[in-house]
DNA sequence: TAAATAGTGTCTCTAAGACATTATGTG
DNA sequence: CACATAATGTCTTAGAGACACTATTTA
């Protein structure tokens, strides 16, 4: 950024936002937290959470804060998803957004009821309400591929479990993000364990039939190289193009 | 973005401006344009080209722009790299910067004079000047982080070559951009054909040795989910963390 | 003991990697 | 022919996928 020349002085400025995307797991659904708006533009229409970044505040920071004051959790997977900018999606003004998203896990998510907004409610992402405000059907999109894309070689769905959890929870969660398939047992368990990034935690638990075994998640084994590929799950390229490919606005 | 509350007028705005990483070919080896900067803050250290986006600009389009002012070209490979926006990257005010790539074929790095600053120059990405201005060093590493990734399961790699090209030109080029491991003939051979986005062009070229054929890369061919993976080539995780996880600023 | 769910074992086949061999140009 | 580089072929092996089988609980 920057050029030599010109007086350092933009003329006028766009506004800069920050959205989070908030993933979590509730009855073994994947949901995101939406809110609902109670003024034009896109009244009674559910959007991202999100706000203004402060001037002094780093993007992350205001991220986590949006986080914050959304559900009253800290310390929570986040990361940045992808900037949007088209001069009109705020048809008040022009907006740059910056956003993100966040995995909150399944065993913590007490909304805190917000200050700001009366309508705060979790979505399973299987049954968004369509269509959201602004361009939050595109932000929605975007993060959706960047998991499904991420599950594939990171630990990411263990972000979205609680802490102690069983191999076929785990193994649903992975169903529900990369779409119908069902994964077969026997190779997703083994793959997940030679990964090796399971601790057994020894109990069992009731389902109904045999009782799962229930094992926590190592983070601590930075030696892995984790690297779990499905080709049975492979995502489809979706139609307009592919995850995170090419240009787009 | 957009709360419901709150009268919606930001208070003090950051300015928003777009980097773009312009990596070529040239002499066989991997290049990226870098600015010398004339006056304070950095005065005299080399900066990645950038400038201010416009009021009523997409953001796509201002590196678009960046692009052409400094090298004269348009239809070129561009992505968005992240958004970084540290309070303090840059001394003088609050400026948060989207980053994006772009890739030049290698048939058309004829730099325009730019206008705007004296000096404009190509630089090896094995031999770039340290360091930076601004977190410009940090740009770069992600700007090559992801190139290298995405190497693996795109053919980013054609959009460096000339038009027409050699299988051993192509791959000097993964070799290139991936480290330093040399990759093997065979293998590669192998994968890329089989990937079927090559359309030979029956011609022959010196080299010293037996002649190698040319290709054209089949860009049409979008029936193909192109996935070259080498583990040959594997990537060694950077130290501070992967290509793409968790939060940074 | 039937039903339900958890967990393990095994076979096949693809494809990655290593490496040898052949092909086609020049001096 | 020697040399240089291009291109193809072959063997081995890891691992993905399919699927059968065993284990452990409740009704």
């Amino acid at each position: 950024m920057v050029q030599t020349k010109q007086s350092f002085e933009p003329p006028d400025r766009p506004a800069v936002t920050v959205d989070v995307v908030i993933f979590t797991l509730r009855e073994r659904e994947v949901h995101v937290l939406l809110l609902k708006r109670r003024y034009p533009p896109f009244a009674d229409q559910w959007a991202i959470p999100g706000g203004f970044v402060k001037l002094d505040e780093p993007l992350d920071q205001a991220a986590r804060r949006e986080l914050e004051e959304e559900t009253g959790l800290q310390d929570v997977y986040l990361e940045q998803l992808y900037t949007f900018g088209a001069p009109d999606r705020d048809p008040r003004m022009r907006v740059i957004s910056v956003a993100y998203f966040a995995l909150v896990r399944a065993d913590v998510q007490q909304i805190r009821g917000s200050h700001e907004s009366s309508e705060v409610q979790w979505f399973a992402v299987k049954a968004l309400p369509q269509p959201l405000a602004f361009d939050h059907d595109q932000i929605m999109r975007f993060a959706l591929d960047r998991l499904r894309s991420k599950l594939e070689y990171t630990t990411l769905a263990f972000q979205l479990l609680p802490e102690v959890f069983t191999l076929p929870e785990l193994k649903q969660t992975y169903e529900q993000i990369l779409g119908e398939k069902e994964l077969d047992r026997g190779n997703f368990y083994r793959k997940i364990k030679e990964a090796g990034v399971l601790e057994s935690v020894g109990k069992q638990r009731e389902s109904g039939g045999r009782p799962a075994a229930l094992y926590r998640f190592q983070a601590n084994r930075r030696d892995n190289d984790f690297v779990f590929r499905w080709r049975e799950a492979r995502i489809e390229p979706r139609g307009e193009g592919a995850v995170d490919d090419a240009v787009r606005d």
